[in-house]
DNA sequence: CCGTTAGGTTAACAGCGTTAAGTTATGTAA
DNA sequence: TTACATAACTTAACGCTGTTAACCTAACGG
């Protein structure tokens, strides 16, 4: 670490930090095809080819943004969970609004994330790590304990819960931008999610009469 | 229609469906990115710039092959689902499997069709159009109307049923080929799917008993 | 017979990811 | 102080992409 001039030349990590945040700026405003090597390197202030100094490839440098974006994507669930009580169905609630409302608000961003183009070595598990799933499956666990939702495998019922609310995300980002603002469906993506709530409500909450059989 | 040689040259129609389908087949191999002009070019046996005869752009070929996608999708929706009697909830759950069974078994294709690229003028109604929604929202109608579904509005029960089996599929092709072969889900997405079905049951089929308030 | 049109060609442009080779500056060891 | 090594960066180039322009040729209609 004997650095004697800590001008002039912008450190390592530096350029690097700065290559990958006028990516991410470049891929937030219009998905990865916006993100040219020579675009880039000129908002770096480079030559195209001085990335790969820092970058094995483009696709390389795509899987390290989306790599940060997933745990910005993480840091936003946690806030928008944190406020209501474990094992409450209010906390599982606003974990779905919560993804939903960081999918609407980064669309770009998250069109690349499940860029939809099959990412080898990558599970379902392993998908959101420091995404999101962790946080989802503790909150179905704890919920399960309370007694507020049905007694079933945690991860299936997590995973159920991330669909519907994923699925909603990926058919809002397949149509035009201004979501559904036709005459069929004048919700947003948003009163949608709130509108739905009670079909998922009904579908995996404990029965609230002590009942009969536990089918 | 005075046509003297059927022979040499083939007509119109039939040099632009073999457009298609060669433009089909190269898309369905690896998505859009292994349609490039010269490549099906060459597969017709024309050179690239012939093909813009034919179409607009390359845009414009690929919403072409995407439409006859779409119709594609909507019979293989119809012949999953017509085996089952009108209202009943088996009806609605083999409307689920055939959209999920056609998805893994066109990847490339599903991929293109729900681009996530922004599609302007693409409304969630005219999305499938031609491809199921119809489907859907009829076999809904039919089961609320036989007092197999909870009665709530047609369109919005729909649409959750849709988000949930699309949400598994986008999760499903968002992950390796081979999808969840993992410690953690050692489950194919059609298992998957039977594994959500109750949980989706439960909120959305008319209470088994006469029962008490509708909240 | 002439003009128009359909259907096709080759050549070229600008941009893409990427590679190869060369340059400059810095830091380290003899 | 010299020598070497390495980091950081450059320009030139290759093969690919979608697309345009200009040109050609056979068929049909007035």
């Amino acid at each position: 670490m004997t650095m004697t001039s800590t001008a002039s030349r912008p450190q390592r990590s530096e350029q690097e930090t700065a290559i990958l945040e006028a990516a991410r700026d470049l891929m937030a405003s219009g998905g990865v095809d916006a993100l040219s090597m020579r675009a880039l390197a000129d908002r770096v202030g480079v030559s195209a080819t001085a990335i790969y100094h820092y970058f094995e490839s483009k696709q390389h440098l795509v899987e390290h943004v989306v790599r940060l974006g997933f745990e910005r994507f993480g840091e936003y669930l946690q806030h928008g969970m944190e406020n209501y009580p474990r094992g409450s169905l209010e906390r599982v609630h606003a974990l779905g609004e919560a993804y939903l409302r960081f999918a609407l608000e980064n669309q770009a961003y998250f069109r690349v994330i499940f860029s939809i183009q099959p990412q080898p070595e990558r599970t379902m598990a392993d998908l959101p790590e420091g995404g999101g799933y962790h946080l989802l499956r503790q909150s179905v666990v704890d919920a399960m304990e309370a007694g507020t939702l049905r007694r079933a495998d945690p991860d299936l019922m997590s995973l159920y819960l991330w669909s519907a609310v994923h699925g909603l995300v990926t058919l809002t980002l397949s149509c035009a931008e201004p979501p559904c603002e036709g005459e069929c469906m004048p919700m947003s993506p948003v009163q949608l999610y709130e509108a739905f709530s009670p079909f998922i409500a009904y579908g995996i909450r404990a029965p609230a009469s002590s009942g009969g059989h536990h089918a």
